[in-house]
DNA sequence: ATACAGAGTATTGAATAATAATACTCATCT
DNA sequence: AGATGAGTATTATTATTCAATACTCTGTAT
């Protein structure tokens, strides 16, 4: 059993300091936070926040604005994705292709992972205009209820995905969201069967999301190819007819190369 | 004067940790190390690495494998990326900018950032196959030498713009990067002069780089808008006919909204 | 104009988290 | 079989971190 004498607390407050830019930005729209703001969403006190503030501004990890001195996230931050991605080989397998895949309807074309019960968009070709947050890669979901968390959850080991979906909480994110459990299911056994998973307004409404699962060499579910196309100029037949095969010819040329 | 009791050293080794993966990548080719490695690399004892990396794999910020018992950067950490341009304002203008941009001759079009003596490409809306490393945001390179740069430095105070270059290495990419100091000097009033700067086969061979700058309500170069082509399909008469044009109205674009 | 409250900065003695030396296990190589 | 090095686990020591507190400054209320 492994002692708490191997876990280094200090480091864990330096990392929930920096969460908590994250937190102010989904729960109260703040891109900047005060120490005291900081203290209180870190749950320091004064002192620990300012030590750990000030060591994370030497760093290069938030800068601090000398007028209002409110604290922001800094440009060193891009580098642990940077470091992330260099080190992530479906990302690079897949980024040509997604690249080709991208330009043949003009659509974003977009890679996910698992982690946790959310599904993280790793890396992104944006290509249509849609909300700044949706366009830049590191957004967390659900996996539950996006099509791409439906697709890998579908093509997992039966335990592990209930894991996931034991640790989800079924919430709605618009008036379209599917949250009954057995629709869920219902949905999961469908992507299975289907290959592929199309999601309608499920996150962002009038957006339809198809996606295709990644698979390693050992046939598991390792990521999701995702195309997201937007109500009025796409519907859900045009959908089928075009992005569909798209999605799935290019995850499958993801999983070949993998 | 501020005291060393404000700074958590602690913290710094944790970063000193994961900053060793991207000295990995850069100086060995590896994507993954061994405790022991990262010890040698960190520059910690061996127990220091042990705490450091377990505390880092259980917070979600680097990856174990079980069998091979090596590490590497987790899917945590583009967190922190996503974090990092929810917050950045000149990303959040220029990403609609930029998407349009890139259509207009299917061209890959960055958004880059000064950092210490660097650029980082902080957005990328990727549109041709391109080394990996050049498709991701999160790439350091010199701004001595990087149009982007040219173009930051170009637009800056005399006295910032020296103390950058005083800390930069005037080290030569490819046969064609400009290192001579004077020629710098040369390229960077030439840049400032004509509100654009193109870099040919400077970082990265056959690829033509143009950049214009991107200025806040101050009328300070905060950003670099930068279009990269690549010969033998584009050459410097066709870039400085089309792209030339587009990244100045890209650049004044976010400029003006900023 | 003045007083007050709260945010931010600076200081420091004490506590405990982190250090680092070391023992042990296991796999690999000779 | 024995040696070596990587990795894991343990623990006495120490110095890093804690957190209480003093002080400064700014904005707001009276």
């Amino acid at each position: 059993m492994r002692s708490d004498t191997l876990f280094v607390s200090s480091l864990e407050k330096g990392f929930r300091v920096l969460r908590v830019f994250r937190q102010a930005q989904r729960e109260l729209g703040l891109r900047d936070l005060s120490l005291t703001e900081i203290a209180k969403l870190a749950e320091l006190d004064k002192s620990a926040a300012q030590r750990f503030t000030n060591t994370l501004v030497t760093l290069g990890y938030l800068n601090k604005n000398p007028r209002t001195r409110r604290y922001s996230p800094a440009i060193g931050l891009a580098d642990f994705y940077y470091t992330y991605v260099l080190s992530n080989r479906i990302a690079e397998i897949a980024m040509p292709r997604m690249i080709e895949a991208s330009k043949r309807f003009d659509t974003t074309v977009n890679l996910c992972e698992l982690s946790g019960s959310d599904i993280v968009y790793t890396i992104r070709i944006p290509h249509e205009k849609a909300r700044y947050e949706a366009t830049v890669p590191g957004r967390r979901v659900p996996a539950f209820c996006a099509a791409g968390g439906v697709v890998i959850l579908a093509n997992q080991p039966a335990e592990e995905r209930e894991a996931v979906l034991n640790g989800s909480e079924f919430r709605a994110y618009t008036d379209h969201t599917i949250t009954d459990p057995e629709a869920v299911q219902t949905r999961l056994e469908t992507a299975r069967r289907n290959g592929f998973d199309i999601g309608e307004s499920q996150i962002i409404v009038h957006e339809i999301s198809t996606a295709a699962p990644v698979f390693n060499s050992e046939g598991r579910a390792v990521a999701a190819l995702q195309i997201p196309v937007y109500m009025p100029l796409w519907d859900l037949e045009s959908t089928r007819e075009k992005i569909v095969p798209l999605a799935i010819e290019t995850a499958r040329a993801i999983s070949y190369s993998l």
